[in-house]
DNA sequence: TAAAAAAGATACAGATCAGTATCTTTTTCG
DNA sequence: CGAAAAAGATACTGATCTGTATCTTTTTTA
C-alpha cells in the first residue's frame, strides 16, 4: 500500500469508527488497530487527532456531495424533479446499515469549541450543500432560490434527525412531501 | 442542602456541562468540581455515569415539554395559533446563550449502543414531543393529526439542526413559515 | 441530645487517553 | 542494486478516565 493509500485508509477507518461510536469515544489506539497500522504511521500523516478528525469530515463532505449530485443527475433531468430527487438520496442513506445520523451535526455537538478545525469543516459542508440546493432552485426557476435552498436544507436536516433518533427512514418521504407542497414544482415528477 | 436538592443540583450541573462540552468529553471529576460535591456523594446518588446521564435527559425532557406547553398556552389560545407558537418557543431557545443544539439528538449520537438507557430516554422524549404536537393538531381540527404531528416535528428538528450548526436563529422563522403554508391554519394568528 | 444518615476528603485501582522516542524492518524508486 | 523514505514494533510519559475504599465531619431527625 502506497503512502497516499495508507493515508486514505486511515481517514476512512477513522470516519467509520467516529460515525459508529462518536468522536471522543473512539481512541487513536482503536483507529490504528482497526486500520492495521502502527501508531508511528498515523502520527507521521496527521499531527493530532483533531487534524485526522477534520480530514475525515473533509472526505465525507466531498463524497456526500459528489454522490448526491451523481444520484440526482442520474435519476432526474427536469430541474424541479432534481430537487425532489435529493430526498430520494437521503432516503437511500437512511436505509443503509451504516447510517448513524449526520456526521457533521454530530461533530459540531462534540466539538463545542468555537474556533476548532472540526466545527469549521462541518460549517463549510453545510454551506456547500446549501449552495448546491440554491443551484438546483435557480435551475428550476424558483422565484427566490436562496430562500428555497434554506427551506430544502431545513427539510433535509429535519429528516436526518428524525431518521436517526426515531429510526424512521420514511422521514425522507415526509420531507419530500412537504417540499412538493411548498415549492411550486409543477413540472416535477410525481415519484 | 437536603438530599433531594443535592441530587437535583448534581443532575442540573451534569446536564449543563454535557450540553456545553458533550457527554464523553465531560468527566465525573469535572461534574463534582463544578457542583462542589464529593465523588462519594455522586456515587451514592447514581450508580454509574450512564445513570446520571439518563437522569439528566429525563429532567430536560420534563422541563422542555412543560416550558413549551406553558409558553404556547400563554401566547395563543386558538388551536392553530398554538401550533405556530411552538416555533416561537424554539426561536427563543435558539437565542439563549445556553443553546447548544438538541441534547437528545446529541445523546443519541454519542451513545450509539442500541439498548442503553441514554438512547432510550432520548427516544422517549421525541415520542412525547410528537404526542404533544398530535394533541395540538387534533385540537386544531387538522384532518390527519398524526401526519401533521410528524411534519411539525420534522420542521422543529430541522430548525434545531440549522440553528445549531449554522448559528442561524432565524431557522425557527423559516420552519414556522413552512408550517403555515403546509397546514391549513386559516384561523391562526399572523405573527 | 443522641443515634443515624449523609456528605466530605482523600487515596487508590486499573484502564485508557493523546502523543513521543527509539529502533528495526520493509518498501519504494532512481 | 542501493540509498532514502516509509512503516512497523514497542515502550514510555503524564494525564485522565470511571469507579471503589476508608475514614472523618457534618447534618438531619427522632
Amino acid at each position: 500500500m502506497k503512502r497516499a493509500q495508507k493515508r486514505r485508509h486511515l481517514i476512512e477507518t477513522a470516519a467509520r469508527l467516529f460515525n459508529e461510536r462518536g468522536y471522543h469515544a473512539v481512541g487513536i489506539d482503536q483507529i490504528i488497530a482497526e486500520a492495521g497500522v502502527a501508531k508511528t504511521t498515523l502520527y507521521r500523516h496527521f499531527p493530532t487527532k483533531e487534524a485526522l478528525t477534520a480530514e475525515a469530515l473533509k472526505l465525507q463532505d466531498e463524497e456526500f456531495r459528489d454522490d448526491m449530485r451523481a444520484f440526482v443527475e442520474e435519476r432526474a433531468s427536469a430541474p424541479g424533479a432534481r430537487i425532489l430527487a435529493t430526498f430520494d438520496y437521503i432516503k437511500a442513506w437512511f436505509e443503509d446499515a451504516e447510517f448513524h445520523g449526520c456526521p457533521f451535526v454530530s461533530a459540531t455537538h462534540e466539538h463545542a469549541a468555537l474556533a476548532d478545525s472540526v466545527s469549521a469543516e462541518a460549517l463549510l459542508h453545510k454551506r456547500l450543500v446549501i449552495a448546491y440546493f440554491e443551484e438546483l432552485a435557480h435551475a428550476a426557476g424558483l422565484p427566490d432560490p436562496k430562500a428555497a435552498a434554506r427551506e430544502i436544507n431545513l427539510l433535509h436536516e429535519g429528516a436526518v434527525a428524525v431518521a436517526h433518533v426515531l429510526g424512521a427512514a420514511d422521514a425522507a418521504e415526509d420531507a419530500k412531501s412537504i417540499a412538493r407542497r411548498i415549492l411550486d414544482l409543477s413540472d416535477a415528477e410525481s415519484g
